[in-house]
DNA sequence: CTTTGTGAATTGGTTCACAGCT
DNA sequence: AGCTGTGAACCAATTCACAAAG
C-alpha cells in the first residue's frame, strides 16, 4: 500500500493515543527526579522500568514527540522534559478555581506538587455561609455568585469540583456559563458538559471499589514462580 | 449454535475485561439512586445513556452477570444490584486502614459513600509523633509500628496510602509484610509490590495535568453540528 | 414493537522483531 | 556492542447488526 498522501503525519498535531497522555505525565515525572539527580542520559529501557510497562511502549510513545532518541545512546535528559512539558501544554502556568472547601479541597491546594508543574489555585468558592469570608491555604472563600467576575478577571481555565454530588451539575453548568474550559470532578456522577469542555473525573469511591473487587477474586496462592 | 463444550461459562469466573470492572462500580451508583427513586426496571439504553456510553457495551458488561436481562423489557433494578455488588465483592463489609493523616485523608474518612458501599476504616496511622494520638474522625492516630498488630487484630484487607513520596514504598513494603491485600496509593510514584498484592494507584497530578493536555489541544471552536 | 444477548467486524493499543544509526 | 524507530503481528475492547425472546 502506498501512503504517500493517505496519512500525512502533519508535523503539527500528530494522532496520539489517549493511553500513551496517560504515560506521559508519569514519564515526565520519572524524568524530572532523574534530572534532578544528574542523570543526562536515559533509556526506553529505564522508564520501561520504572512504569512497569514494555520498552517498545515508551519509544512509540516518545516517538511522538519527534525523533528526539539517539540510537546506541539514549535520550536526552532535559530535552526530553521541555518536549514533553511541551506536549502537555504544561510548559505554561494554568490557573485554576477550586470549587467546594472541603477536605479534599484543602488537600489539593497544599499539595505543592501542583505549583511545581504549573498549575495555581487563584479562587475558591463555596455556597456554605459559614465558610464565605474564611481564608484558606492564602485565598479567601467567596460565594460562588463572584464566579463570572473571578474566572473573567483571573482568566482561568481549569477548574476542580470537590461539591457534594447533588450540586455538581449546577456548579458545572455555572462554570461551562463563565467560560471554563476544563473540569477536574471529584464529585460521584457523570456530569453533561458540552463537548467544547474538558473533562476529567476521578471518583473515589470507584477506586476503593475496583480495589476491593481486584481482592475479590486476587490469585489468593502467590505462585511460587519467579 | 450449541455452546457445550467449547467454553465452558464455569459459574464461577469467567472472563471478565479490565475495563468493564472500571464500570460496574458507575452502573452500581447509577442503579442505586434510580432504584432509591423507585424505579424497578432499566434497560441497557438508560444506562448507557447514563454513562454516555454505547448501549452494546452495556449488554456485553451486565451478560458477565448472568442471564438477567428480560428480553423486550430490560433489567430489574434490584436483581441487577445485587448481582453487581456480588460480582464487585461489595456485598460484603471491607476493612481498610489509612497511612497517612493529611487533608487527603480526612476527606475520605469523612466521606460517608464508603461505609455506605460496604467500606470501614479500623485504624489510622502516621508517623508524626505530633499527630500520634490525636482523634481524627472517630479513630486514635497511630504509630505505624502499630501497623502489624492492629491488621492482625482487625483483619484489615485493604489500605490506603496517603503519604509523601518519599515514604510511600517503605510503608507499602510494612503493609505487605502485615498481611494486607490490597492498597489503593495516592502518592506519586509507582510502587512496587508483589505480584499477590493488589494495586490502584490515583495521582491526582496527573488526572490536572491530564486536564491541562486535553484543554490544550481542545477543539477551541465548538463546531456548529448538531 | 421493544429490548436482550452475542457472533462478526472494527477500532485501538501493545508487543515483537528487526533494520538502521552511533 | 547498544539503543532507537517502526512495520507487522498480536491481543483487547468497542461497536455493529441481527436473531431470539417477551
Amino acid at each position: 500500500m502506498n501512503k504517500n498522501d493517505e496519512v500525512v503525519p502533519s508535523p503539527g498535531e500528530q494522532r496520539l493515543s489517549r493511553a500513551s497522555v496517560q504515560r506521559f505525565s508519569l514519564y515526565l515525572r520519572h524524568l524530572e527526579r532523574w534530572n534532578h539527580e544528574g542523570q543526562q542520559i536515559v533509556s526506553s529501557g529505564q522508564l520501561g522500568e520504572a512504569l512497569a510497562i514494555n520498552d517498545a511502549q515508551v519509544r512509540k510513545d516518545l516517538a511522538y514527540l519527534g525523533n528526539l532518541g539517539q540510537p546506541g545512546i539514549g535520550y536526552y535528559t532535559r530535552e526530553l522534559i521541555t518536549a514533553l512539558r511541551h506536549r502537555l501544554g504544561v510548559d505554561r502556568v494554568w490557573s485554576a478555581v477550586v470549587i467546594g472547601v472541603g477536605n479534599l479541597a484543602r488537600a489539593l491546594l497544599r499539595y505543592r506538587g501542583f505549583s511545581q508543574q504549573g498549575f495555581q489555585f487563584v479562587g475558591l468558592f463555596d455556597s456554605d455561609v459559614k465558610k464565605i469570608g474564611q481564608m484558606v491555604e492564602g485565598l479567601e472563600v467567596l460565594s460562588p455568585d463572584a464566579l463570572p467576575k473571578v474566572i473573567a478577571a483571573t482568566k482561568a481555565e481549569l477548574a476542580v469540583v470537590a461539591v457534594p454530588a447533588e450540586m455538581a451539575q449546577a456548579v458545572a453548568d455555572a462554570l461551562v456559563a463563565a467560560g471554563i474550559k476544563g473540569i477536574l470532578n471529584f464529585a460521584p456522577l457523570t456530569l453533561k458538559l458540552p463537548q467544547h469542555v474538558s473533562l476529567v473525573a476521578v471518583d473515589l469511591a470507584v477506586q476503593l471499589e475496583q480495589l476491593a473487587f481486584l481482592v475479590h477474586l486476587s490469585p489468593s496462592a502467590p505462585e511460587p514462580e519467579a
